[in-house]
DNA sequence: ACAAATTTTTAGATATGTCTAAAAATTTGT
DNA sequence: ACAAATTTTTAGACATATCTAAAAATTTGT
């Protein structure tokens, strides 16, 4: 009888851990963050960092934290910060690609531009179909990257790696494409629209000023110049 | 000072009348089940209808009632059922309009059949976006009925009224065109995928059994038999 | 190294949405 | 009309996800 209870317990524990557990969506949330957080970083994610990153209060991701670890999706000790599982990398990973899937669709077909998708795609990345990814994918044509030149995990969870090299370390009279953005904030993304720069954009760096970091660029005939702060925001392949 | 502080609530209970409240997924949900129970009923809706709808217990269809009451959604008398307001009638037909043009979506670009798309369309009707709303229905040319042939409301809520004639009515020897299904379960609607019967398909009654209502009906050239649990939950239009 | 500062966790509260069980109101049947 | 059956509401719990305030652990600075 003992026996058989032991059986038992170990086949529950087994079931729990291999079952499909659906997630909510503040719990994909909290996983999207660990793994967008310690994308930069090489050791465990602070729970302080996940705060501030999701707006909420340490003690509110500690809760959370507790909970990710006994679906083990976390690995997690009290005090030193938490990594993700690979069972977690792989639905951080799986929402990330239902982001970007969703914000090409977005742009590709709904006219939205590149600084209206990011509110709507955080909406639409938590919704459960297999199939529906599956066809979003086709239906888009396989794309690569997002359009803030991100790129997109395949179906297996690969991803291309990014362009590492920043616009502001170019050297003058180098030409480069725009690759991607950094920072895909509003005012950022408007700002580019406005100085038309693209992703695909060919950029000339003419001059560079040392002073302050600034450099004078040309792009499609036009000259311009930008600060240290666009220039170190904006991803590029030198050609 | 006491005038001043009427002052204050008045202008409290005005903006919270008008404030553009953010619904959970939850409260939307329960007004569209009241919605769609009162299309087909006169008088206020019970809470034990709600219940059954939403697969809930009656105790906590009370307790969602009274907190949609609160916020005018709906008009509740204690023991007496519920109705929508005219703000609530106006929320559930928007999430109504969501979810069928989702559904033409589904089916029109991602290849799903008319029996997946429910449970995705669940989902995807409660996605906040004014904007997403409009895009998509443009993008898929101002559907005005969904994969089952229910009428999608436009952007003011208007919605066209949908056949109310059943193939079941029909006299022998009278041709129809089929315009929706009122069952929309997963059997039903492979079972007419099975018997190659469609939106818009020509039905002609051959010949109706008295004894259990059965009839031989004729479509594309090919005769077959239905049922009367067939025939009663097919939309269709005398031609 | 150890006191101060910072970070993290715990404890206890709150809000939402659910449930069961019991009480209250309404409806039904004779 | 009134007892029985049904429906609805209330009361009290529970689970999730959040918060504040205080305690505990770790890190930092001298």
């Amino acid at each position: 009888m003992s026996k058989n209870l032991f059986l038992q317990i170990e086949i529950m524990s087994l079931s729990l851990y291999f079952m499909k557990t659906e997630l909510s969506q503040t719990e994909e949330n909290y996983l999207k963050a660990i793994f967008s957080i310690s994308l930069s970083l090489n050791k465990a994610v602070s729970t302080n960092a996940i705060a501030e990153k999701l707006k909420t209060k340490a003690s509110s991701v500690t809760d959370m934290i507790k909970k990710l670890s006994e679906k083990n999706l976390v690995d997690y000790k009290k005090y030193q910060g938490v990594l993700l599982t690979e069972k977690g990398k792989k639905i951080a990973v799986k929402i990330i690609r239902k982001h970007r899937l969703w914000e090409v669709f977005l742009v590709k077909y709904l006219d939205f531009s590149w600084d209206e998708v990011h509110e709507v795609a955080e909406q639409l990345e938590h919704v459960k179909s297999t199939k529906l990814t599956q066809e979003l994918d086709r239906y888009l044509e396989y794309p690569t990257h997002d359009p803030h030149g991100d790129p997109i995990p395949d179906e297996n969870g690969k991803i291309a790696h990014h362009s590492d090299t920043m616009l502001s370390s170019i050297k003058e009279k180098q030409a480069c494409i725009v690759m991607g953005v950094k920072d895909s904030s509003t005012s950022f993304l408007k700002y580019l629209d406005n100085a038309n720069i693209k992703l695909g954009s060919v950029v000339n760096v003419i001059e560079k000023v040392a002073f302050d970091d600034s450099m004078r660029i040309e792009i499609q005939g036009a000259q311009l110049s930008i600060s240290h702060q666009i220039s170190k925001n904006l991803f590029v392949k030198k050609i």
